[in-house]
Order: C-alpha cells, then structure tokens, then sequence
DNA sequence: GAAACACTTAGCTGATACGCTAAGTATATT
DNA sequence: AATATACTTAGCGTATCAGCTAAGTGTTTC
C-alpha cells in the first residue's frame, strides 16, 4: 500500500506485471487464472503479484484456497496525474515560445 | 531510442530521473544545471541522463563543451496511452456491471 | 483418510541498478 | 601556455530483481 509514483512506475516497468494490469482491468481473477498465460513459474509469478500488491495497484481475498485479486484504480490516476502535469507544463512553455515567435514577426 | 513501454516506465520509476523530465519539460538545460539540485556525483548522475536518453524521454546535442538536454514528449504520450486503454476498459467493465445491476432490479 | 489443488515459503543464481572515487578528454578563459 | 570548466570513461561495492527448484500449508474432492 505504499501508493506511491516510485514504486507504481517500477511495477508497470514489467510485461508481465502490465499484462496482469490488463487481465485484471476486464475483471477479478483467481492467482492460478492470472499466472496461466505466463510462462513462468509460479513462486515468481507470485512475487509479481506481490509488487502489484506492494504498490496498492493490486489487491486480493483469500477464501477456502483460493485467493481473488482485483485492480485498484488509484495509483493508476496517480501516474495518469503526473503525466498530465508534466504535458501541461510542456505545452504551456511551446504556447509560450509561439507568443514569442508571433511578437517577433509582428515587428518585422 | 528504445521507446518501449517497459523502459519509459523504468526510467520514471526514479525520482531524480522523474525530477529532470519535470525540470526539462519547462525548457532545455545543460547537464551541469540538471544535475545542481541533486545531491549525488555527476557520473552517477549522467547515468540518469543515460536511462533517460535511452528511452527515448530525453535528447541531447552537445555544442563545446557544453552538452544541451531537451525533453521527447512521444515516449510520454505511449504511457499515457497505454493508461488510457485500462482505464477505458475497466470503466467500461463498471458500465457492463452497473447494466446488470440495472437488469436485476427490474425483474425483481 | 488419501489424493489433488491452490497457493506459499525458503533459498539459490546470475544480471542489473545506483551509489561512489579517480582519472581522462575536449573546450573555453585568462 | 596554463588553468578552469564541462563533461566522460573506467571500475568498484552493495542491494535489489527476475528467474529457478524443492518442499510446506491449508482446502477440497473422492
């Protein structure tokens, strides 16, 4: 849960964990059911859910032997946050430097 | 020039390499001014750079001595992209369940 | 109650990441 | 020509990461 841009931009840094990212937008699914696609195994497959967990993106119940995971929108706004921040930004600035252009073909 | 999900990601995972796109995205710099507010030796610093460059989120032209760094908004655009995609899935996901919610309570 | 299932923990390996210092190169500046 | 500036390369140390196998725990199913 530490919910923060460091460790969200890290755990969407990996195919496999933006892949679970994408299964678990269409719906909740069982540990079992997410690992199926990947080839790889399932103690590592874990860990990734792990760091989906760690960073709030992910979270789950355990009931009888199977544990349910779920997508958690937030620190998906967070990113979304920060990158629309920084376009702004930038786009200020480009609007910035065509006034400027303008001004200056206005005095020639 | 990678320009892969995975490696914008990582780079952004970082908050000195987070802390240039944010300074960058306000207009060009020398790596000398990138690196004043960041308590750490320049060649790791220039590493930073490197990560960024690599992924395409930054570009430089060095002109002496002198090497000017500006930022690359199409990497930026890709992760917002792929954002946008889960979000639009999972709230289409909510509308599905809201409509059979809806379905539901008129039977009843 | 035994067997199958769905995780879960522990521990190993090789690769990569982030920090450092020391020393080198190429351009200004004096 | 000598010094200062602005990177740049090389190389070291610790920490973390992604993969593995082997073995363990708690639930269901038969």
């Amino acid at each position: 849960m530490t919910n923060n841009l460091d460790a969200s931009f890290a755990a969407l840094s990996d195919p496999t964990r933006r892949a679970v990212i994408e299964r678990l937008a269409r719906g909740p699914a069982s540990v079992t059911e997410l690992a199926s696609p990947h080839n790889i195994a399932l103690p590592t497959f874990l860990r990734h859910l792990k760091v989906l967990e760690n960073c709030g993106l992910v979270r789950s119940v355990k009931k009888g032997r199977v544990r349910t995971c779920h997508i958690e929108a937030a620190p998906l706004m967070k990113i979304q946050g920060w990158l629309e921040w920084q376009r702004r930004v930038w786009e200020h600035r480009l609007d910035h430097l065509a006034t400027l252009a303008d001004d200056i073909e206005k005095k020639t």
